[in-house]
DNA sequence: ACGATTACATTGCAGTCGTATTGCAAAGGG
DNA sequence: CCCTTTGCAATACGACTGCAATGTAATCGT
């Protein structure tokens, strides 16, 4: 083989660039050669490493979502081992949008959602990590349910699906600015206060920063 | 004044296709040319009643707005008159997409929402009425709780933002087929019986369809 | 009747889009 | 060495975009 390149690092740091573009200026902005400039390349190399447009932008969000798992999860392994409540309010808070690396991220993947509206092959990788995530949530509010006696009994199923919605929707909110991401975490705790059945412990280190 | 022709209404008309534009096919798919076609009309005749682009966009979403509040305050004054919690189910549930229409209208919002993130312009008007919008709703739960002694102490405000932001990430899991208009239903209803401390009783003719 | 004004249609323009094509330098295998 | 494959650049093409300019028909005030 001739002149060995990275071909994955390349397409990382071209969709690098295309969330960029998709944080600042919206998915309308992300051409082949918006993307080109961002990344400081030809519109040649574009193409070269991703032969349609479509492909590129399939890539992207599948790199986004990878990426929101990769640190959800490593996020619930890191540490000491945590309660099913504490788990839950941690890969909560994971979600929301509170800092500018996060806001950025949500920009895009809203961004996306509304462009998976559209092309329905687009949100297949978007409802199978939805609906995975509300299975185990639902999992772990059964736990707590199990070990706690003032926790009402609400269908967990229900209450994950509650929860996951919840999340995006103040994220979305915090995303436009209705409100700052303190309030936010204080309707969540709100949510989980109720949920547990107790006033709510926001022990583990509360989000350091709100839009 | 020669050749009168009614504004607004050709203004409205040019709206509806807008919309239907952007419910089937994206926000992208908008441009004068498609609008034009969608109505029937000439492009010409779309910029003798918006001189811009962006001209047309903002009125195209403060009509999705207006709609939408009035579609809402209509519902809550119609009928005999209801218990703020009754009157609470029955605002969210018709924020909800849960028939065609409203399907569209879902769309378009989110779209909008996309749209919004990176023209900030767009997104004041969604701002005032989503404060609104929590304001009224945090009242109505002041309400249930001074009312019952079932329901937990929570904030009322921070209950009005979840319960707000509940309803919207169900809408987008709906629009996005995560899961069928009921099963958000009976996530809101799980919701709203936690709040109200009550098993839910979903008396209001509960919703007709889902996705 | 007539000029002014409004309602629309048609056309043209400069620019951007995605993509296909072509060209060329670099590097490993025969 | 050469030749083929790969990495990347440059450019051309047709379709599309928002918008401006121009034209024409209808209507009202006078």
């Amino acid at each position: 083989m001739p002149r060995k390149a990275d071909h994955l690092a390349r397409r990382k740091q071209l969709a690098d660039a295309l969330m960029r573009l998709a944080a600042s200026q919206g998915l309308e902005a992300v051409s082949l050669r918006h993307v080109a400039a961002e990344a400081g390349v030809s519109t040649g190399m574009v193409q070269h490493y991703f032969r349609t447009k479509d492909e590129m932008m399939t890539f992207a969000l599948d790199m986004v979502m990878s990426n929101a798992q990769e640190r959800i999860t490593a996020e619930a392994g890191a540490g000491q081992p945590l309660g099913p409540a504490e788990l839950i309010r941690t890969l909560m808070i994971q979600i929301l949008p509170l800092d500018e690396t996060r806001r950025l991220e949500g920009h895009v993947s809203l961004a996306f959602l509304a462009y998976a509206a559209v092309k329905p092959a687009i949100g297949d990788g978007l409802r199978d990590s939805s609906g995975q995530m509300r299975a185990f949530l639902a999992d772990q509010i059964r736990a707590v349910q199990a070990t706690s006696d003032n926790a009402p009994r609400t269908d967990p199923l229900h209450a994950a699906t509650a929860l996951l919605a919840l999340v995006d929707g103040l994220g979305i909110h915090v995303l436009g600015r209705h409100y700052s991401g303190e309030e936010a975490v204080a309707a969540l705790d709100a949510y989980l206060g109720l949920l547990f059945g107790s006033t709510p412990d926001p022990a583990g280190a509360p989000a350091t920063s709100g839009g």
